[in-house]
DNA sequence: CAACAAACAGTCAAGCCTGTCTGTTTTGTC
DNA sequence: GACAAAACAGACAGGCTTGACTGTTTGTTG
């Protein structure tokens, strides 16, 4: 029988990549304290053996996770951030997608963490920098998407306030799934920052 | 040696109020994966003995502390309403009550049950009617403490959207604590919200 | 092809968590 | 005071998790 031959170098990637992603899978579904490292090899379909030669501990698995995790989320934004349609009803669209996001399954887990990093020093430290990249290339994205000038005194904090709002829908959205609520919501938000962000609007008062 | 003597329901009460608080306490200092059964009756100075009693199993402790705690954000949020100035600032001082609310303790331990909730059917379906109660009842005290009219159109969501940024900042804090950050988005934001909320301000257009 | 290193597989022990169990003390009731 | 019931105490077993360990296969290199 003839067994194609595989580089290592290629073996590992894969072998790391199913692992990680077989993490997040887990984070998804069984919550932070569910996931075990177990769970995690036999969802990836990997020996415990192989598991423990690429990530020698859990701690290295987790801490690959949260690099990973944050590495697809900065890559789903920028993508849903270029299929954002032009015209009328752009600041709403621009509201959607970062809506999207917060409730999406990757936001869902990265959510496990943040919530663990809390009382996980270890974790905390990993989390803490890459989270924070994570919302300004979302901060950056909004701005872009928004059109909005950011020399403009209030208007750095009304697209902050905006990111801060996502997440707290996205966290309501993880248990009662109310999707007219957060539609209404963002309804009226868009109204609020298009009066907020358009050039022509006169300047607020001190 | 002269032993008082003490009721067995007050013995009780007791009991159960103490194992009650260490389980939140263990939720805030070691989040939902670290509280185990023992280290909160540990922390309670109780026996494990008497926590089986009262508590047979880990859900009736868990699902106990869920009530406990959205009694005391409750309360806690009663009191903080109760306590804010009148006059000028009073919205920023209202929205100031809310940050504080969803950075204090309690929505710690309660943000570690909300996201445990969402891969724990029994915690959901305990942690969901509860949460929307506390919910309801913010939506309420800040609707009254802003003294907003909730008939005119907007006005509900904007209040909400209030609720969801705050629960947003909330959860930001938890990991990286900038209070700066927040202090300028809740100035920018209270601008907004006397502009939208005023009476007297034109109804805006469709 | 030979020797070495990386990748992979599976077993095992130590430790923790949960809940059951038996036994003791305190309280309520007759 | 005696008896029942509640409250309290602590030991124990079963299951799970983690990481160390030994052994096997596959790729690489001279």
């Amino acid at each position: 029988m003839t067994t194609t031959r595989v580089p290592q170098g290629e073996r590992s990637r894969v072998m790391r990549q199913r692992l990680l992603e077989a993490t997040v899978e887990c984070l998804v579904e069984h919550g932070w304290s569910g996931t075990s490292t177990t769970l995690v090899s036999q969802r990836a379909g990997v020996s415990r053996g192989a598991q423990l030669h690429h990530f020698p501990s859990k701690s290295d698995l987790v801490l690959a996770a949260v690099a990973h995790l944050s590495e697809v989320r900065g890559q789903e934004l920028r993508v849903a951030a270029a299929g954002l349609p032009e015209g009328e009803r752009r600041t709403r669209a621009v509201l959607e997608m970062l809506a999207d996001h917060f409730t999406s399954p990757v936001f869902a887990a990265a959510l496990e963490l943040w919530v663990a990093a809390r009382t996980d020093a270890e974790l905390r430290a990993a989390v803490g920098p890459l989270e924070q990249r994570v919302g300004r290339e979302a901060h950056r994205i909004a701005l872009d998407a928004l059109g909005a000038d950011e020399s403009r005194p209030g208007v750095r904090e009304l697209v902050q306030a905006t990111l801060d709002l996502v997440r707290g829908l996205g966290l309501a959205d993880t248990i009662s799934d109310d999707a007219a609520r957060r539609r209404r919501i963002l309804d009226r938000w868009a109204r609020t920052l298009d009066a907020a962000l358009d050039p022509d609007a006169a300047a607020e008062a001190p």
